[in-house]
Formats: C-alpha cells, structure tokens, sequence
DNA sequence: TTTGTAGGTTTAAACGTTTAAGCATAAATT
DNA sequence: AATTTATGCTTAAACGTTTAAACCTACAAA
C-alpha cells in the first residue's frame, strides 16, 4: 500500500508551511492573504501528487462526520431498499454519506448497530426503529445526537418523527371496501406493538365501528419471523369461521405478499370470493390475477424529509418536527 | 451536545495516565502488567463514564477504518438491496461496517462516489462497476486499496471479481427452450459493453448457433434509461415480424418485469404463442398469468465470497481471485 | 525616528487514540 | 553487596487535519 498524500508532502514539495497549503485546499486564500504565486504553486503541487484529504483527520479535528447513520428492518426489503436509496441521494446533495444497518426487527441487533454508528462518531441518526429500542433512542438523544425516526415512532418519546398517517391509511381503506358493498372486512397485521402497526391496526378497527356500530373485528396477527405459515394460517381462519370475511386488508407489503400466494393456492376468485386491499406497491400485485387496490406510501417525501430535518438539527436547530404523511389508495379491480 | 467521554476522562477519573487506560480498554492488561486494582477502577470507571470508543481517532492511529465502501447500480433494485444485505451481514460478522453509495450505471457518479470513499480511507471496495469505470477500477488499484469487482468485471482489467457465469447461464436458458420446441427464440438485454451483459448476449447467441447452425439471432437491445418503453418496443419488433419469435429471455430482471407489462397488454398467451424466460427471482413471476422460469442467481454466494475475498486482500493477500459461480434454472410453466 | 498597518508566512496546539520506550521500585538471584 | 529480573506505571510521539496566534518584512504615516 503507497502512502496515501498528505498537506505535509504538499508542504514540503513547495517548501512552505502545511498551514498554508491548508488554506489554499480549503479556498482561504484571500482571507487568509496567501501570496499568488504560492497559491498556484500549493495547486499545481496537489494535482501532481494527487492529493485526497483525509477526512479521518478533519473529522478529528472538527468533530464532524458528515455521515449519516441509517437503520432500517431490512434492506432487502424493497420498501427499506426504496427509502434508502431516497435517503441516499438527499444526503448527498447536503454532503453527507450514509453507513447503514438492517435490525431485522431485532432490539438487540440495533442496540448493536447504534453502538458501532457511534463509534464511528455518526453526525446524526436516521432510525425505522424496532420494538422495544425506546430507551436506546433515548440514549442517543440524552447523547446530543440529531435523531429522526422515519416509518415509526414511541408515542411516549418526545423525537423528531416522519411517518404515514396510518390511522388514515387504513380507514380510508376500510371505507373503500364499504363503500363498495364489502361488510365482513378482516385484517392481518403484524404482532408488534409499535405505532405504526397498532395505527393500522386502530384505523381498521374504528372505521369498522364508525360504518357498523355491530360489526366484528376479524383482526389476525403473524409473528415477524414467521410470516409465511402465520399468513396462511391466518387467511384459512378467517375465511373457514361460519361468519367468513368478504374481504381483507394486509398491513404491509410482505404480508400482502405472502396473502396472495395463499390466496391464489386456495383458488380463491379475486374480488368475487374475496375482496383484497395490499400495503406499498410492487409489481407482484400488478401481475396478481386481479389487480391489487392499495395504500401507496410517499416514500420520496419520506426520506427527503427525515434527512432535511436531520441536518436541520445537526445544524443545530433544536425545533422538534413530527410529521405524518398522506397515503394515496390506488384503487384497481380487486376490491371493486 | 454534551462532550463525548474520553480515554483521558477515564485516566483523569481514576488518577492514572492514559496509556494505562488503554491497555485496559482493550484487554491488553496482562501483556502490559497492569496492576489488578488498577485494573478494576479503569473498567468501573469506563462502565461509569458509558466510555464509548471513538474510532475516527483510532483509524487515524492505526491507519484502518474497518470500513467498506460498497458501490452498486441501485439499492433500490431489489437484486442490489438483497446483495447489500448479504454483505453487510458478511462485513459485519468480520468486524466491518458498510458504506454505500448507487451508480445509476453512470461514471460520474461513480467517479465521485469513489473519491468520496477514498476521503474516507475505506479499507477496501466492493464494487458493481458502470460501464467505462475501468480507469477508475485501476486508479484504485494503483493506490493500493483492495477491491472486489462484483456481478461484473473487465476482461482487460486484472482484478479480484465474484460473478455470474453468465454465459453458462443464457446458453442453459436456450438449451431448456429448445429441449421444450421452441426454435425462434429471441433475447431482449440492455444496450451495453459491459461483460455481464454481453456474455448473456454470447451464450444466447452461441447456444443458439451450436443447436441449429442456420438459426436467426433476433436480439434487442434497451436503453438503461428508457427501460419501458424501449422493451415495449423491442417486443412489438419481435413478435412483429414475418417470423415472429416463439420464446424471449429477458437479460435482466428490470427488462424481465418490464417485458411482463407489454405481454400482459397484448394479451400474448404465455406459453403458447410466447414463452418466457426471466432473470432472478421475484414475486411478480410468480404472479404472472403463466409463472415465470427464471435465471437464479446465487446472491448469498455472491455478496459472501466479495467480502471473504476483500477481507482477504485487507488482511494482505495479494492473490487475485476471479470467481464465476454458477446459476440455477427454475423451470416452470411460462416455458413448458 | 518612531509607530502603525497591511501583506504574507510560520508556529503550535488540539482532536482521541496507540504504542515504543523509559523510569521507578521491589524482589530474586548471584 | 551487587546485580538482575519482574512489576507497574508514565512519557511522548505519531496519525493528518484546522486554526488561533505570533511573527516577520516592507512601507506609509506621523
């Protein structure tokens, strides 16, 4: 490995002082009077040699990173996967690199990777936070670290937040089905205890009440890490009961997913036998035999806005922002 | 922001020097012979004090940031957001961390992304390269810094890769086709120079030739930036003319998805006027009127052996690795 | 002649680590 | 009693920056 050039080899090769070659590197050479002729001279000098600063050492030096720590479920995730690379490109625009993290909906595996962001002495914190890491979100923030929670948040932690109005969300969805002349409308949901699948979760459950004072909650929840089986056993209940559903609401994208493979395995008619509302697009649900109607994040307004408020604190505003996005319901065939 | 806690805080705490508190710090006591008191009061206090190690200082140091750069064509790009995870799990079990950043298959990104990761003296890249990256590709080397080309690599440039044997894959795709019948089989891949694609471009053509010398080679070349509507055109050419094709692979798994749409609107019946052949996985085939056979590409291989190599190559092996794995061919009905 | 000021440059400390080298003191060996 | 060895600790330099402060020199103003 060749050593990598530094402000002293600059220094030397032009015979000043590391200082000034610092001060032409960083454009002060009229604040700080460098004579014309050294400048020229310093920038020749650092093309030649090929000069890279090391920011290591300015981040040593200035205590500023310009990295952003991101942790979301799963990278793999396309929704994860979309938020990231939105993240990405907004970071960029403001300077800032991004070290990521997936949790894997895992307390412990986030501890972790907050741990190692701070190590690394991250100038802020974008999070999709899993259940139970509230005290972890605090302990960044008694810290003074710029923090955003994005997709999640604790309703009893004070934090800057951007989410989707997921209450909304899903009563818009109800009252599409309603409206369509669905009644027994059922949900699967995640076992989390987390707002925003308790949201979902609520929104469903009060539109129900809101249409049918009488009508019967027919809720499923599957475990994270069992999303496959608890799906199918989930969807098997719903419709085997005597009252059985007419229709159903999956609350994120992979559950949707995992739904329809069960759904298209019993050969339920789509939305004849059942009506079906999905979480997030994705081309499966296009290709599904019955175009899937469902609630779009705005991901891009998402991720933009988790990282303008970031920076907004690293720059020291001290303004707690919590926002909450509107879904858009992309009605298509199989909820008509 | 409340200061961070140091080594010299610990040493001050306890009243020894900081040298003391590092070999402690870092299990270093019984080769530095600490005193065992001293020993103790050192991990109270750090425990007390929640000592957090800074790492920008100790890269500084030691010269190793125990980071990687990873530089893809779009994380959003679920083939792309699933490489990244498996590297990131990979990185992370050998101690590293990941930085990312995506190409959009375009050298200027690339070139600033790669001096961005140079700033900050990343231990080493993986990269996906964009076409006419090679002199970047060499800029790297010629520093010194380890890297591993994965996906794709350059013929002209000797370095460490991981890849697809794409070649192998497309003639297979070809070969399972006309073991089924089918004899006009056209490939719809992206306009470009690069290996990847051109060696799919190679085994359609090759496999095609070595099975029927005479037969027509009807390819289709996209434009990454005008994906749907080039493929939308690409297909209405292929079934077009006088002697339309009666099988398509698609090279990718953009185009594959792509192409599923326009089939899809011209109500082609999949696979008795048209069959098909995609590349990677993805919930859509499966949804698609007539489930998909696919190209599988071993990606947990893939991102593991990148990372086993980089961390190889940083551990000063100088041996260069070029790797091409092998695929898989899910078979099912879209080709019977 | 002294004082002031502008232009141009260097010095040196600091950021938080790691680590080779040195310095005591006590205990063991001759 | 003299020397060696072991034990326990400190000192100080180095990594590559940034930046306040000091330092020159020349020249203008008093």
């Amino acid at each position: 490995m060749t050593k990598r050039v530094s402000l002293k080899d600059i220094a030397e090769k032009v015979g000043v002082s590391i200082a000034l070659v610092s001060y032409v590197i960083n454009g002060l050479e009229k604040e700080k009077r460098v004579g014309a002729d050294v400048v020229e001279r310093i920038k020749a000098a650092a093309l030649e040699l090929k000069y890279i600063p090391n920011r290591i050492a300015q981040s040593l030096r200035t205590g500023a990173t310009k990295t952003i720590g991101l942790i979301v479920a799963d990278i793999a995730n396309p929704f994860f996967g979309n938020l990231a690379r939105v993240i990405e490109d907004e970071a960029s625009r403001q300077g800032y690199t991004v070290i990521f993290g997936s949790s894997d909906e895992d307390s412990n595996k986030s501890a972790s990777l907050i741990d190692i962001f701070l190590n690394r002495q991250v100038d802020g914190f974008i999070i999709v936070p899993a259940e139970g890491t509230e005290m972890q979100i605090k302990s960044i923030q008694e810290r003074g670290i710029p923090l955003v929670l994005a997709d999640r948040y604790f309703p009893e932690v004070t934090a800057n937040y951007v989410a989707l109005d997921n209450f909304g969300a899903s009563s818009d969805a109800v009252s599409h089905l309603i409206g369509n002349g669905y009644k027994r409308i059922g949900m699967v949901a995640y076992q989390s205890k987390l707002v925003h699948m308790q949201e979902r979760i609520r929104g469903y459950t009060e539109a129900m009440k809101a249409n049918n004072p009488g009508s019967v909650i027919r809720l499923e929840e599957v475990r994270y890490d069992n999303v496959d089986a608890d799906t199918a056993k989930a969807i098997d209940k719903l419709i085997s009961s005597e009252k059985k559903v007419d229709a159903l609401i999956f609350a994120t994208n992979a559950l949707t997913v995992s739904g329809l493979y069960r759904i298209r395995n019993l050969k339920l008619k789509v939305p004849e036998e059942l009506a079906i509302i999905g979480f997030d697009g994705n081309a499966a649900f296009d290709f599904f035999s019955s175009p899937l109607t469902y609630i779009e994040q705005p991901i891009e307004e998402i991720g933009k806005e988790a990282v303008r408020i970031l920076v907004d604190q690293i720059n020291g505003s001290v303004k707690v922002s919590q926002i909450k996005l509107q879904h858009q319901l992309i009605k298509r065939q199989s909820s008509m």
